[in-house]
DNA sequence: CCTAATACCAAACAACCGTTTGTTTTATAC
DNA sequence: GTATAAAACAAACGGTTGTTTGGTATTAGG
């Protein structure tokens, strides 16, 4: 009985992903809660409630944003990660790749960073959740160190703190990102290392 | 000519300062933007617009709230330090009081925390201008480490950034947090202290 | 070519927001 | 006790917000 769900291939000038651009970057710039949908509509050259027929909400938009912005960060992270052998060279170039998306190359990382789930709170805990499992990367880069088992967690929160926190203090005319990544696990270098040169 | 300003002193029952324990624990728990002038009125008693009488609006009020956050966590970290001796121990001192009130004891001192000036545009400046003066204290802390020159500066933002992001990981049940704030010191500490023993 | 799903427009809705205005109560100082 | 300033009330104002509803092109599939 009954022809469940009929659908059609979507068109070629669907302009979902267009709407995920647009807020994106708004987002990233002004906020989640200074971003209107009226000014996502504006952005794409559509009415505020055309956007309803991609998303249900606009929460449900930022979750797209988000779950696409945490998708591409470990994306670049895990291929920078594969270009390296052993796991000190690892841990750095997953930090690095982490602070260039973070800090300077896209928008959709940057919402990341910048929309805290306490903020929304209908969607906080999704967001908690795509967070949590971009971060379990570091926590086996981590613990390839093979660091005594009572640091690990701490080595790993630290390095994540410090390396988000940049954000805050970041400005495009002083050290890259790179640098950045390179000078923070510096400072960690050595304990993580442990005793042996 | 005339009477310049025949201002009277303020009455007993001034509920200035009840205004802003309210709209630090609202604010502190959901957010700048979540909050209404109305949800503030009603944990006060008050009707909304009674409260443009002691606050110019609702960003002033923000700000009032977030200085005196600042201002009490500094209190305790000075207090701390003051009990200290060395160097190392001053810092220490600094960082499990700073987690102390960022985490558990003080709603003013979790505005700090939770509320972005990227987020309120109007005042942004404001909030930064607050915040980067407290963190003055962990500059001369931290120098007072003598540690390479080159190394001071990401040192400090390396470690405020550790203390600052356990914000989003903290959870009251596990380690407290001036257990937390030694802990994090504990993964900068050889490197800081130099390679004497 | 036809029909049916896709994608969007147009216009409104209800709720809420920060804030203002005019008035009234209340405590203080003389 | 009375003038006066402080503090709060009462009620609205104008604007914005996320969202809904009903209709209309557009386009792909059979």
């Amino acid at each position: 009985m009954a022809a469940i769900a009929p659908t059609r291939t979507p068109r070629q000038d669907n302009r979902r992903a267009q709407l995920m651009d647009a807020a994106a970057a708004l987002i990233c710039r002004h906020g989640y809660h200074a971003t209107s949908m009226r000014d996502i509509a504006r952005a794409t050259d559509m009415l505020p409630g055309s956007i309803y027929y991609h998303f249900a909400s606009k929460e449900a938009l930022l979750v797209a944003v988000y779950a696409e912005g945490v998708r591409r960060i470990a994306e670049r992270v895990d291929a920078s990660v594969a270009g390296a052998e052993d796991p000190v060279a690892r841990l750095e170039a997953a930090c690095v790749a982490h602070l260039e998306m973070l800090l300077a190359d896209s928008d959709y990382a940057q919402v990341v960073v910048r929309v805290l789930p306490a903020d929304v709170p209908a969607v906080g805990a999704r967001l908690t959740a795509l967070r949590d499992d971009y971060e379990r990367r570091f926590r086996r880069l981590v613990d390839a160190l093979e660091l005594p088992v009572g640091r690990r967690r701490y080595a790993r929160l630290t390095l994540l703190g410090a390396l988000n926190g940049a954000r805050t203090w970041y400005r495009p005319g002083g050290d890259s990102p790179a640098r950045i990544a390179r000078r923070i696990l510096a400072c960690l270098r050595e304990p993580l290392q442990g005793r042996a040169p």
